[in-house]
DNA sequence: TATTGTTATACTCTATAACTATA
DNA sequence: TATAGTTATAGAGTATAACAATA
């Protein structure tokens, strides 16, 4: 009966689920001014990690309605960060891909988001990074199931 | 070039920041149909833990501005789970108190939010959900800061 | 005059339904 | 007929600016 014991899945759960949120909200706090949004970062990190996709195949990946990809995959297009092409044997599709601008912002913006967390990694021990690198295997994995 | 020790807190900080935004999007897209928006919920869970509040002080709490707290604390309002009083000596200020209704939308909306997360954690090993209690704990520090 | 909360209005991101072009 | 993408329109949630009440 020791709801207390941190490692119950039960306790663990509710107490992860807060920690989580809670760093995920000031990890979205660092986003710039002139930043993308995540929904358009998303767009650009899917492309560069997955290779060229259609606007549909993006929705599903981001979990959005088709007409929502497209406005966000337009507005990508006006910003010049990614650029559409037909595709070579079926008309009805569009495949949206990278420009170089693209390429380079997905730099840029990793490098801006990254600093405050680097930072805050700095502070703690190896053996606390080390924790926290464990950590986010599982996450990871936990995530993609 | 060991670009990829994952302990540098350069390397660190861009792998964590990616698993923890993947998994964090992962908890919140178990958010039911019926359930209150993650704005709404924190507004209940910021009374819960730090009391009373008028909506201005819980507007800084949420980082948004006063008169979107004032549309959530309405909605609010109107679903019976807070409830509005006038401060004792100044009455230009608003108090937003929990109702019992919302100290019990609180508990049933916690339980399922973590149902899912405590499933995924019911299938790790005791030394990896001690790892994962371990980080939760650094992150919370690290998100405190 | 300063402060708190609210109203009025607009912008962003998302959705559903209807439309166009191609298979 | 079925599928991919888009356009049209609407609903949250947020913002800024202007206003009312109180200190």
């Amino acid at each position: 009966m020791s709801e207390s014991d941190p490692c119950t899945p039960g306790t663990l759960g509710g107490q992860l689920r807060v920690s989580l949120q809670r760093i995920a909200r000031k990890l979205r706090a660092q986003r710039g001014e002139a930043d993308l949004t995540d929904g358009q970062f998303a767009v650009l990190a899917s492309i560069k990690r997955h290779g060229p996709m259609t606007p549909g195949a993006l929705a599903e990946h981001e979990n959005i309605r088709p007409p929502s990809m497209t406005r966000t995959v337009n507005t990508l297009v006006d910003l010049g960060l990614v650029a559409k092409a037909s595709h070579e044997s079926d008309k009805r599709l569009v495949v949206v891909e990278l420009t170089e601008a693209g390429l380079n912002e997905i730099a840029v913006t990793r490098r801006r988001r990254d600093a405050w967390l680097t930072k805050k990694l700095g502070q703690l021990t190896p053996e606390e990074r080390q924790t926290l690198a464990d950590a986010s295997e599982l996450l990871t994995r936990i995530a993609s199931q």
